[in-house]
RNA sequence: GCUCUCGUAGCUCAAAUGGAUAGAGCAACAGACUUCUAAUCUGUAGGUUAUAGGUUCGAGUCCUAUCGAGAGCGCCA
């Protein structure tokens, strides 16, 4: 809580003057009565100056004017209570005082789709972290650019060049569906039919030395994916900063292996280059023929960022069974000494279906995002029949988004979408739907709600367990920041809906008798609804307005 | 074969660096609506955290073994 700033530092001081090197931990509290608990002092029961500490403490503690109560127990587990008058008129400064003091550039890569491709329900995670953990990022004060960074190079492009050359395909008048349709043929022409294979992978070499008519043919099938690609993505609410691509970055390679031949850093073997970083397996930079691998171009897309884009972060936001190839990414780049800035992959699991199987279609394909998506809208016209093409459309990315972030991130889930659409229960139609009651309510009310004034005196118990929970919503967000984990805020903004919801059924707000009270109540909601909408934009979701 | 990840309530999932009595949702059961949007709320029940050891003031979390599940493992991305 950025009001106990100056007292976790006074702490922290305090500590040091014991020689001990410990950051005091703001933690929920795990028992009733109390907002807060410190668990740092319990690590040195046995230290010979545990009694002095404790009573400085105490005395630091006592002067702060923000707790109203606070106890050291017996095992030094510290216990706080928040002054909730002082802390609510703070809420106004909430966004600007969460600021970091150094605000860092940090580039998020997804690692896109690859071009030729449809969106798939694999593509879902790396979009829903990616753009929470940009929201996140920037709301810290960070300096956030988001890179899609396709696949827009490599073999996968030169299978579907090779299959319409075999075919007498003219890319020149091909459409995205038909373009759909190659790839899997190609793809599997490819495993299977050794002459096919061949052909191809001699495609990429020319690609890779930018032959034509090789490169006219590669940009007709990237203009088209991408222009599809941008409409799948401008209906799921997805934009990006930078649109790069694998195929960005060839023109640094040549020079790139050259140097890193140079200064002993990579040898050759059997045609290939492979890294002397010692490892197993050993790290294989380019493919006997000369072409390059994912992570050729991955390693010069950081030479290529270096340049033009400074930064002092990158995360890459893509599934975990990558891991190797990151670890392998991160250990080169320190090997080759491309630099210092901080590496980071952000690994999630897979989606699979209700039943835990590989998310497929009846054909056995992989499921499109826009087939899940549309699948999404009729449910919600299920529930209601009578709304407006954009409300559907809204509550369809909130159902896909809140239902993604709910789960922590490194865990494979089961995507049930008649579990996600449920009205009731964590999902994201409940959140939304608190929101719109919100909002209804102080509408009704037809008072300037904002400038009511509470009357702390008489705050009901329902009222006061909500104002509580806005009490933890940096204790959240900071769990989500450091850990790049969005799920801490998803579970927390259904507490913040339940919390609402339990106050507005317990009793008529606006026929309430005691006008104190009907104000009060009002206020909380206001408060709410701050809350909620802070907490839906971190988390890439937009309020709804009516459902 | 090697490497890594995981195992928590009937089901789906939480529990930051080891902290006090392991929490939610769904489903089940019992209640509350001529509604400020019941698309809701209230309550009950549900656990030897896979198993067996160990480390320590304290273990779902760390270590070891076993059982079970999944993923990855130079010329795909």
């Amino acid at each position: 809580m950025y009001q106990l700033s100056n007292l976790i530092t006074n702490l922290n001081k305090e500590l040091k003057k014991y020689n001990i090197n410990e950051s005091i931990d703001l933690k929920i509290s795990t028992i009733q009565n109390y907002d807060f608990q410190i668990n740092n002092l319990v690590k040195f029961q046995k230290n010979k100056d545990i009694k002095k500490i404790k009573s400085s403490f105490s005395e630091i503690i006592e002067n702060e004017p923000f707790i109203k109560h606070y106890e050291i127990t017996d095992k030094y587990f510290i216990n706080l209570l928040i002054n909730i008058e002082l802390f609510l008129p703070g809420i106004e400064n909430l966004k600007d005082s969460i600021k970091v003091k150094k605000p860092k550039k940090i580039i998020l890569d997804y690692g896109g789709p690859n071009i030729g491709k449809p969106l798939h329900v694999g593509h879902l995670r790396s979009l829903n972290i990616g753009r929470s953990l940009y929201q996140i990022n920037k709301f810290a004060g960070h300096n956030v650019l988001n890179d899609i960074h396709l696949g827009d190079w490599g073999m996968p492009i030169a299978q579907i060049i090779c299959y319409t050359d075999e075919n007498n395909i003219d890319l020149g008048k091909v459409k995205i569906d038909d373009l759909e349709k190659i790839y899997p043929k190609a793809s599997k022409l490819y495993s299977e039919d050794p002459d096919f294979n061949l052909k191809a992978q001699n495609v990429n070499k020319q690609l890779n030395e930018k032959k034509e008519p090789l490169l006219e043919k590669w940009k007709n099938i990237k203009s088209i994916s991408v222009q599809s690609i941008k409409e799948a993505l401008s209906l799921l609410g997805h934009d990006f900063d930078l649109w790069m691509g694998e195929s960005d970055v060839n023109n640094l390679i040549p020079t790139m292996i050259k140097q890193l031949y140079e200064k002993n850093k990579i040898s050759m073997d059997g045609g290939a280059y492979i890294s002397n970083f010692q490892s197993d397996p050993k790290i294989l930079i380019t493919k006997s023929d000369g072409s390059y691998l994912y992570l050729t171009t991955d390693l010069a897309t950081v030479l290529d960022r270096q340049k033009k884009n400074k930064f002092d972060k990158t995360i890459y936001i893509v599934d975990k069974r990558q891991k190797l190839h990151f670890e392998q990414l991160f250990n080169s780049i320190k090997f080759f000494q491309f630099g210092n800035e901080e590496f980071l992959h952000v690994e999630f699991g897979t989606v699979n279906d209700s039943k835990g199987n590989p998310f497929k279609t009846r054909d056995g394909d992989t499921k499109k995002l826009s087939e899940l998506y549309n699948e999404t809208i009729l449910k919600i016209k299920e529930i209601n029949e009578d709304l407006d093409e954009d409300s559907y459309k809204l509550l369809a990315n909130t159902v896909l988004t809140y239902s993604d972030l709910i789960t922590n991130r490194k865990t494979d889930y089961k995507f049930d979408l008649d579990k996600f659409t449920n009205i009731s229960g964590k999902t994201g139609i409940y959140v939304q739907y608190a929101f719109v009651r919100a909002n209804k309510l102080i509408e009704n009310s037809n008072i300037d709600v904002e400038n009511i004034n509470l009357v702390f005196s008489d705050i009901r118990d329902l009222d006061n367990n909500l104002i509580k929970c806005f009490l933890k919503f940096e204790y959240y967000y900071f769990q989500a920041l450091v850990n790049n984990e969005p799920h801490h805020l998803a579970d927390y903004l259904y507490e913040l809906s339940n919390l609402f919801n339990s106050m507005y059924q317990d009793e008529n707000i606006l026929e309430n008798t005691n006008e104190i009270v009907k104000l009060n109540k009002l206020k909380i909601a206001y408060y709410f609804l701050f809350y909620s909408k802070m907490v839906m934009e971190l988390l890439g979701i937009q309020p709804a307005q009516k459902m």
